[in-house]
DNA sequence: CTAATATGTGAAGTGGCCTTCATCTTGTGG
DNA sequence: CCACAAGATGAAGGCCACTTCACATATTAG
């Protein structure tokens, strides 16, 4: 329930040579390996190091403690998809329903098959460990993009995007992790990404066309 | 990847009397309520045992081991939720389409939001912890029962059930793990849940159609 | 080149947690 | 009522992971 925060979570240190870069990359796909390789209950941070090529130590310059450690990596990686998202909905802006649609699916879908191992491996983490947080954050981002992008549709109207909003991106994140934690090969996800497609502008047609109906009735002045 | 199983997770032993019955209906509620309260990190078999009132011993003679015990109380959990919706379906079987759609998604919906707190403590436990097994299995039974239960309405044709009932039970199983860890509150929930029932629908119907117009084109004969 | 700063090292300390087992208590069959 | 089985206890062992810190090495500035 709180978001309490009782470990120094920032970095202890930032990098400035070229040389500390590198070591905080390697140990950012280093926790990702080391995840995917031996799962999140034998994550260890000497095994993070170890994979990573540096000492213990040297982790601990840049990460206070292990929660950090996956804090940061979980952050980091979702940042990247929400932004996709959030590229591709300002993109669309203004178009159709069906076009909205496809592209708010397609970015999500696209933007979490990517890197399919990245995508698994953070699926172990995020779920536990008190990472909540970032993933409540980007889960707001998407919603938001999706909600703007669904009433700047010129031939849609609903009556509460906010829920429409909600309901379809929690069917297209959730659905997703299940499809990518249940379903890896390339096939089944291509026939699942079709699928959402569907789903998603089935679902769109639906809540505005009831919409429609009813505002039709009530008043019928044009929408400004 | 591979489902090893290098620990014994069978119960130790069963109880034979009354008092070691309730012993361990008091350990699988006092494992939720840990859970709850303190999120997995910090459940430990020491304070399961306190928890439930008994001493850590006795949880040992019934579970070798943690990992069992957290097995346990998923697996017990995930079949209540797949056989109230395999008993929904079936009560279903030859229903239109629309109606077998919202028996499926209530069915699952209510079986979740019956009591949040579990469903969210286990959500929390499921994720990690090489309990991914008892997860998939139950899937599993919703994919088939699904699939039958669409299979069976008279009044739809699909080209691919199978994909269409992954698709349609990854989103509601996504989508409704989504809206239990993101918004507890009743009122957003029945939102929700009325959400879900216009997108399956929507789905549905469109899946469907999408089949009628291509069969109608390739061949006239009815299916046997 | 030298001092100052940034970065890297890894053995050792510390704490917590899982698990065991010798022993005690409670229930049951004869 | 007694003996045997079932059930319960919890202190102690052992293991393992996180984290620290005194010291070594590399880089940069002047």
């Amino acid at each position: 329930m709180t978001a309490r925060r009782p470990r120094q979570l920032n970095p202890r240190k930032i990098p400035r040579q070229a040389r500390s870069e590198a070591t905080v990359r390697a140990i950012f796909e280093a926790t990702i390996q080391v995840l995917l390789q031996l799962g999140f209950a034998r994550l260890t941070t000497t095994r993070v190091a170890e994979r990573a090529g540096v000492s213990v130590g040297t982790m601990y310059q840049y990460f206070p403690n292990k929660e950090a450690l996956l804090h940061a990596v979980v952050s980091h990686y979702l940042d990247r998809v929400a932004a996709a998202v959030e590229e591709s909905c300002a993109r669309t802006m203004g178009k159709p329903l069906g076009t909205a649609s496809d592209a708010l699916v397609s970015a999500y879908v696209m933007a979490k098959c990517g890197d399919i191992a990245a995508s698994q491996a953070l699926y172990r983490a995020s779920s536990e460990l008190e990472v909540s947080e970032p993933v409540t954050a980007a889960f707001g981002r998407l919603n938001r993009a999706a909600a703007r992008l669904l009433g700047s549709a010129p031939d849609a109207a609903f009556e509460d995007i906010e829920d429409v909003a909600f309901s379809l991106v929690a069917a297209l994140t959730g659905a997703t992790r299940v499809a990518i934690e249940n379903n890896a090969d390339r096939r089944g996800l291509d026939a699942f990404h079709r699928k959402m497609l569907e789903m998603s502008r089935a679902f769109l047609h639906s809540a505005s066309m009831a919409r429609s109906r009813q505002s039709a009735v009530r008043d019928e002045r044009p929408v400004p």
